[in-house]
DNA sequence: CCCTAAATAAGAATCATTATCTTTGAAGAA
DNA sequence: TTCTTCAAAGATAATGATTCTTATTTAGGG
Protein backbone atom coordinates (compact mmCIF):
# COMPACT_ATOMS: atom_id res chain seq x y z
CA UNK A 1 0.00 0.00 0.00
CA UNK A 2 2.77 2.45 1.04
CA UNK A 3 4.97 1.02 -1.45
CA UNK A 4 2.02 1.93 -4.19
CA UNK A 5 2.51 5.42 -2.81
CA UNK A 6 6.32 5.89 -3.19
CA UNK A 7 5.79 4.44 -6.40
CA UNK A 8 3.03 6.73 -7.51
CA UNK A 9 4.60 9.75 -5.67
CA UNK A 10 7.60 9.40 -7.98
CA UNK A 11 5.76 8.43 -11.53
CA UNK A 12 3.85 11.92 -11.31
CA UNK A 13 7.93 13.63 -10.15
CA UNK A 14 7.13 14.29 -6.46
CA UNK A 15 9.41 13.88 -3.92
CA UNK A 16 8.66 10.69 -1.47
CA UNK A 17 8.55 12.49 2.35
CA UNK A 18 7.37 11.36 5.54
CA UNK A 19 4.94 13.76 5.55
CA UNK A 20 3.46 12.86 2.69
CA UNK A 21 3.47 9.02 3.36
CA UNK A 22 2.21 9.63 6.73
CA UNK A 23 -0.55 11.49 5.70
CA UNK A 24 -1.57 9.12 2.65
CA UNK A 25 -1.49 6.75 5.49
CA UNK A 26 -3.62 7.86 7.70
CA UNK A 27 -6.53 8.25 4.78
CA UNK A 28 -6.00 4.45 4.12
CA UNK A 29 -5.85 3.71 8.09
CA UNK A 30 -8.58 5.84 9.24
CA UNK A 31 -10.62 4.92 6.35
CA UNK A 32 -14.03 6.73 7.28
CA UNK A 33 -13.37 9.63 4.40
CA UNK A 34 -11.46 12.32 7.08
CA UNK A 35 -11.29 15.61 7.16
CA UNK A 36 -7.80 17.43 7.18
CA UNK A 37 -8.56 17.98 11.29
CA UNK A 38 -8.73 13.95 11.69
CA UNK A 39 -5.71 13.35 9.52
CA UNK A 40 -3.44 16.07 11.50
CA UNK A 41 -5.13 14.60 15.16
CA UNK A 42 -4.30 11.17 14.25
CA UNK A 43 -0.66 12.10 12.54
CA UNK A 44 0.40 14.13 15.84
CA UNK A 45 1.23 11.00 17.66
CA UNK A 46 4.10 10.41 15.24
CA UNK A 47 4.46 13.36 14.02
CA UNK A 48 4.03 15.96 16.76
CA UNK A 49 5.47 18.76 15.10
CA UNK A 50 3.87 18.37 11.54
CA UNK A 51 2.93 21.74 10.05
CA UNK A 52 -0.81 22.55 9.56
CA UNK A 53 -0.82 24.16 6.50
CA UNK A 54 1.43 21.40 5.45
CA UNK A 55 -0.85 18.77 5.84
CA UNK A 56 -3.48 21.51 3.94
CA UNK A 57 -1.03 21.45 0.89
CA UNK A 58 -0.45 17.62 0.78
CA UNK A 59 -3.66 17.00 0.51
CA UNK A 60 -4.59 19.24 -2.44
CA UNK A 61 -1.72 18.07 -4.45
CA UNK A 62 -2.36 14.37 -3.80
CA UNK A 63 -6.03 15.33 -5.02
CA UNK A 64 -4.36 16.79 -8.55
CA UNK A 65 -2.59 14.06 -9.06
CA UNK A 66 -5.16 11.68 -8.53
CA UNK A 67 -4.04 9.66 -5.36
CA UNK A 68 -6.60 10.82 -3.12
CA UNK A 69 -10.17 12.06 -4.22
CA UNK A 70 -12.31 14.98 -2.50
CA UNK A 71 -15.74 13.80 -1.05
CA UNK A 72 -18.36 16.53 -1.28
CA UNK A 73 -20.75 16.78 1.49
CA UNK A 74 -23.62 19.01 3.03
CA UNK A 75 -21.00 20.59 5.05
CA UNK A 76 -19.08 23.15 4.25
CA UNK A 77 -15.86 20.41 5.68
CA UNK A 78 -13.90 19.05 2.99
CA UNK A 79 -12.54 15.14 3.29
CA UNK A 80 -11.03 13.11 1.51
CA UNK A 81 -10.98 9.30 -0.36
CA UNK A 82 -8.19 7.18 -0.93
CA UNK A 83 -10.20 4.58 -2.59
CA UNK A 84 -9.87 5.42 -5.88
CA UNK A 85 -12.20 2.85 -8.11
CA UNK A 86 -15.24 4.05 -9.47
CA UNK A 87 -17.54 4.17 -6.25
CA UNK A 88 -20.43 5.89 -4.91
CA UNK A 89 -21.43 7.14 -1.43
CA UNK A 90 -23.58 5.83 1.01
CA UNK A 91 -24.44 9.18 2.85
CA UNK A 92 -26.11 10.08 6.50
CA UNK A 93 -27.17 13.27 7.18
CA UNK A 94 -27.59 12.66 10.74
CA UNK A 95 -24.52 11.42 11.71
CA UNK A 96 -21.74 12.46 8.48
CA UNK A 97 -20.91 8.71 8.03
CA UNK A 98 -19.85 8.30 4.84
CA UNK A 99 -19.10 4.89 3.19
CA UNK A 100 -17.80 3.25 -0.21
CA UNK A 101 -20.32 1.40 -2.21
CA UNK A 102 -19.39 -0.45 -5.50
CA UNK A 103 -21.64 -1.55 -7.47
CA UNK A 104 -20.49 -2.49 -10.93
CA UNK A 105 -24.25 -3.84 -12.26
CA UNK A 106 -25.17 -0.23 -11.50
CA UNK A 107 -22.33 1.59 -13.41
CA UNK A 108 -22.90 -0.61 -16.36
CA UNK A 109 -26.76 -0.05 -15.76
CA UNK A 110 -25.81 3.99 -15.93
CA UNK A 111 -23.49 3.91 -18.48
CA UNK A 112 -25.59 2.52 -20.91
CA UNK A 113 -28.38 4.53 -19.78
CA UNK A 114 -26.27 7.57 -20.77
CA UNK A 115 -24.29 5.97 -23.72
CA UNK A 116 -27.50 5.93 -25.54
CA UNK A 117 -29.31 9.07 -23.91
CA UNK A 118 -27.05 11.66 -24.64
CA UNK A 119 -27.05 14.93 -22.83
CA UNK A 120 -27.75 18.05 -24.88
CA UNK A 121 -24.82 20.52 -24.50
CA UNK A 122 -22.43 18.33 -22.36
CA UNK A 123 -19.68 16.08 -22.15
CA UNK A 124 -20.52 13.32 -19.52
CA UNK A 125 -17.04 12.20 -17.89
CA UNK A 126 -18.09 10.78 -14.83
CA UNK A 127 -20.87 9.70 -12.29
CA UNK A 128 -21.16 9.60 -9.19
CA UNK A 129 -24.38 8.83 -7.13
CA UNK A 130 -24.78 10.20 -3.74
CA UNK A 131 -27.06 8.01 -1.65
CA UNK A 132 -28.52 9.82 1.12
CA UNK A 133 -30.27 7.33 4.07
CA UNK A 134 -29.63 6.01 7.29
CA UNK A 135 -27.53 2.85 8.33
CA UNK A 136 -29.09 0.49 10.23
CA UNK A 137 -26.15 -0.55 11.96
CA UNK A 138 -23.41 0.49 14.25
CA UNK A 139 -20.16 1.94 13.16
CA UNK A 140 -17.93 -0.46 12.74
CA UNK B 1 -44.09 32.23 -7.43
CA UNK B 2 -43.42 35.07 -4.85
CA UNK B 3 -47.05 34.13 -3.89
CA UNK B 4 -46.20 30.60 -3.03
CA UNK B 5 -42.99 31.37 -1.51
CA UNK B 6 -45.16 33.67 0.54
CA UNK B 7 -47.90 30.64 1.04
CA UNK B 8 -45.14 28.31 2.18
CA UNK B 9 -43.84 30.53 4.88
CA UNK B 10 -46.98 30.84 6.67
CA UNK B 11 -47.76 27.34 6.25
CA UNK B 12 -44.55 26.73 8.24
CA UNK B 13 -45.33 29.75 10.87
CA UNK B 14 -42.03 31.68 9.32
CA UNK B 15 -42.76 35.26 9.44
CA UNK B 16 -43.21 37.14 5.51
CA UNK B 17 -40.08 39.56 5.58
CA UNK B 18 -39.05 41.43 2.77
CA UNK B 19 -35.28 39.87 3.34
CA UNK B 20 -36.78 36.37 3.08
CA UNK B 21 -38.52 37.28 -0.13
CA UNK B 22 -35.78 39.42 -1.69
CA UNK B 23 -33.47 36.86 -0.97
CA UNK B 24 -35.88 33.88 -2.10
CA UNK B 25 -36.30 36.10 -5.38
CA UNK B 26 -32.76 36.55 -5.68
CA UNK B 27 -32.40 32.45 -6.02
CA UNK B 28 -34.61 32.03 -8.43
CA UNK B 29 -33.87 35.38 -10.44
CA UNK B 30 -30.10 33.98 -10.36
CA UNK B 31 -30.97 30.78 -10.96
CA UNK B 32 -27.38 29.25 -11.41
CA UNK B 33 -27.51 28.10 -8.19
CA UNK B 34 -25.47 31.42 -6.11
CA UNK B 35 -23.93 31.27 -3.02
CA UNK B 36 -24.80 32.89 -0.18
CA UNK B 37 -22.20 36.20 -1.46
CA UNK B 38 -24.29 35.96 -5.15
CA UNK B 39 -27.28 36.62 -3.51
CA UNK B 40 -26.34 39.47 -1.30
CA UNK B 41 -24.72 41.11 -4.27
CA UNK B 42 -27.91 40.94 -6.18
CA UNK B 43 -30.03 42.10 -3.59
CA UNK B 44 -27.90 45.22 -2.61
CA UNK B 45 -29.52 46.92 -5.55
CA UNK B 46 -32.78 47.02 -3.89
CA UNK B 47 -31.65 46.31 -0.42
CA UNK B 48 -28.65 48.50 0.39
CA UNK B 49 -28.62 47.43 3.99
CA UNK B 50 -29.12 44.00 4.28
CA UNK B 51 -27.10 42.17 7.04
CA UNK B 52 -24.97 39.39 5.95
CA UNK B 53 -25.72 37.39 8.81
CA UNK B 54 -29.30 37.73 7.98
CA UNK B 55 -28.75 36.49 4.72
CA UNK B 56 -26.85 33.40 6.45
CA UNK B 57 -29.76 32.98 8.75
CA UNK B 58 -32.49 32.91 6.03
CA UNK B 59 -30.63 30.83 3.68
CA UNK B 60 -30.12 28.50 6.44
CA UNK B 61 -34.11 28.23 8.11
CA UNK B 62 -35.48 28.06 4.22
CA UNK B 63 -33.27 24.73 3.40
CA UNK B 64 -34.13 23.57 7.09
CA UNK B 65 -37.86 24.54 5.91
CA UNK B 66 -37.38 22.58 2.53
CA UNK B 67 -38.01 26.19 0.70
CA UNK B 68 -34.17 25.82 -0.90
CA UNK B 69 -31.79 23.12 -1.50
CA UNK B 70 -27.92 22.91 -0.91
CA UNK B 71 -25.78 22.05 -3.61
CA UNK B 72 -22.39 20.31 -2.89
CA UNK B 73 -19.72 20.98 -5.05
CA UNK B 74 -15.84 20.19 -5.15
CA UNK B 75 -15.41 24.01 -3.56
CA UNK B 76 -16.27 24.44 0.01
CA UNK B 77 -18.38 27.19 -0.65
CA UNK B 78 -22.31 26.35 -0.33
CA UNK B 79 -24.28 26.66 -3.26
CA UNK B 80 -28.33 27.25 -3.14
CA UNK B 81 -31.19 26.03 -5.70
CA UNK B 82 -34.77 26.80 -5.53
CA UNK B 83 -35.58 24.01 -7.88
CA UNK B 84 -37.42 21.11 -5.14
CA UNK B 85 -38.43 19.11 -7.61
CA UNK B 86 -36.11 15.61 -7.86
CA UNK B 87 -33.62 16.33 -10.13
CA UNK B 88 -30.30 15.97 -10.57
CA UNK B 89 -26.97 17.99 -11.54
CA UNK B 90 -24.41 18.34 -13.90
CA UNK B 91 -21.12 19.65 -13.16
CA UNK B 92 -18.27 21.17 -15.05
CA UNK B 93 -15.22 21.25 -12.54
CA UNK B 94 -13.62 24.10 -14.49
CA UNK B 95 -16.20 26.63 -14.83
CA UNK B 96 -18.23 25.65 -11.81
CA UNK B 97 -21.26 26.09 -13.66
CA UNK B 98 -24.11 23.98 -12.75
CA UNK B 99 -27.66 22.88 -14.43
CA UNK B 100 -30.58 21.13 -13.25
CA UNK B 101 -30.83 17.91 -14.84
CA UNK B 102 -34.41 16.37 -14.87
CA UNK B 103 -35.16 12.62 -16.23
CA UNK B 104 -38.26 11.13 -14.81
CA UNK B 105 -37.13 7.81 -16.85
CA UNK B 106 -33.62 7.65 -15.10
CA UNK B 107 -35.30 8.18 -11.91
CA UNK B 108 -37.19 5.15 -12.20
CA UNK B 109 -34.58 3.11 -13.48
CA UNK B 110 -32.56 4.21 -10.69
CA UNK B 111 -35.59 3.52 -8.08
CA UNK B 112 -36.24 0.09 -9.58
CA UNK B 113 -32.63 -0.67 -9.73
CA UNK B 114 -32.55 0.11 -5.46
CA UNK B 115 -35.67 -1.50 -4.48
CA UNK B 116 -35.08 -4.59 -6.75
CA UNK B 117 -31.23 -4.68 -5.03
CA UNK B 118 -31.49 -3.70 -1.43
CA UNK B 119 -28.02 -2.11 0.42
CA UNK B 120 -26.99 -3.88 3.28
CA UNK B 121 -27.42 -2.05 6.80
CA UNK B 122 -28.54 1.03 4.97
CA UNK B 123 -32.11 2.63 4.04
CA UNK B 124 -31.94 4.85 0.90
CA UNK B 125 -33.86 8.18 1.59
CA UNK B 126 -32.25 9.78 -1.55
CA UNK B 127 -30.68 9.38 -4.57
CA UNK B 128 -28.70 12.43 -6.62
CA UNK B 129 -27.10 12.12 -9.58
CA UNK B 130 -23.61 14.16 -9.46
CA UNK B 131 -23.47 14.15 -13.71
CA UNK B 132 -19.33 15.76 -14.04
CA UNK B 133 -18.31 16.55 -17.11
CA UNK B 134 -17.60 19.65 -19.63
CA UNK B 135 -20.49 21.89 -20.93
CA UNK B 136 -20.25 22.46 -24.89
CA UNK B 137 -22.40 25.27 -24.82
CA UNK B 138 -21.77 29.05 -23.47
CA UNK B 139 -23.14 30.37 -20.57
CA UNK B 140 -26.99 30.89 -21.18
C1' DC C 1 29.01 14.39 -0.43
C1' DC C 2 26.96 18.65 -2.44
C1' DC C 3 23.70 21.38 -4.56
C1' DT C 4 19.32 23.06 -5.64
C1' DA C 5 14.69 23.04 -6.32
C1' DA C 6 10.99 21.35 -3.85
C1' DA C 7 8.87 20.74 0.43
C1' DT C 8 8.02 21.85 5.28
C1' DA C 9 7.29 24.71 9.57
C1' DA C 10 5.46 28.45 11.84
C1' DG C 11 2.31 31.51 12.19
C1' DA C 12 -0.14 35.46 10.13
C1' DA C 13 -3.95 36.38 7.04
C1' DT C 14 -8.15 35.46 4.70
C1' DC C 15 -12.67 34.15 3.76
C1' DA C 16 -16.95 31.99 4.47
C1' DT C 17 -19.87 31.27 8.02
C1' DT C 18 -21.71 31.59 12.84
C1' DA C 19 -22.72 33.80 17.16
C1' DT C 20 -24.01 37.67 20.11
C1' DC C 21 -26.62 41.23 21.41
C1' DT C 22 -29.49 45.10 20.50
C1' DT C 23 -33.11 47.02 17.76
C1' DT C 24 -36.92 46.55 14.60
C1' DG C 25 -41.15 45.15 12.69
C1' DA C 26 -44.77 41.40 11.30
C1' DA C 27 -48.95 39.96 12.61
C1' DG C 28 -52.23 38.39 16.01
C1' DA C 29 -55.02 40.44 19.83
C1' DA C 30 -57.55 44.16 21.78
C1' DT D 1 -56.42 50.97 13.99
C1' DT D 2 -53.35 50.60 17.66
C1' DC D 3 -50.90 47.74 20.89
C1' DT D 4 -48.01 44.02 22.14
C1' DT D 5 -44.85 40.51 21.70
C1' DC D 6 -41.81 37.47 19.95
C1' DA D 7 -39.55 36.30 15.84
C1' DA D 8 -36.52 38.40 12.74
C1' DA D 9 -33.07 41.69 11.18
C1' DG D 10 -28.92 44.63 11.79
C1' DA D 11 -24.28 45.40 13.21
C1' DT D 12 -20.37 43.49 14.20
C1' DA D 13 -17.36 40.41 16.80
C1' DA D 14 -15.86 35.68 16.81
C1' DT D 15 -14.83 31.34 14.89
C1' DG D 16 -12.90 27.80 12.22
C1' DA D 17 -11.33 25.92 8.11
C1' DT D 18 -8.23 26.94 4.69
C1' DT D 19 -4.60 29.73 2.33
C1' DC D 20 -0.61 32.52 2.18
C1' DT D 21 4.13 34.15 3.35
C1' DT D 22 8.68 33.68 4.47
C1' DA D 23 12.45 31.43 6.41
C1' DT D 24 14.39 26.90 6.94
C1' DT D 25 15.01 22.16 5.86
C1' DT D 26 15.52 18.12 3.03
C1' DA D 27 14.96 14.69 -0.89
C1' DG D 28 17.33 13.03 -4.40
C1' DG D 29 19.96 13.89 -8.74
C1' DG D 30 24.72 14.93 -10.09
Amino acid sequence: MITFFREKLQEKGLKVTPQRVAIYDAIVKLNNHPTAENVIEYIKANHPNISVGTVYKVLDSLVENNLLKKVKTEKDIMRYDAVLSNHHHLYCAETDRIEDYEDEKLNAIINDYFNANLIKNFRVQDIKLQITGKFTNTIK
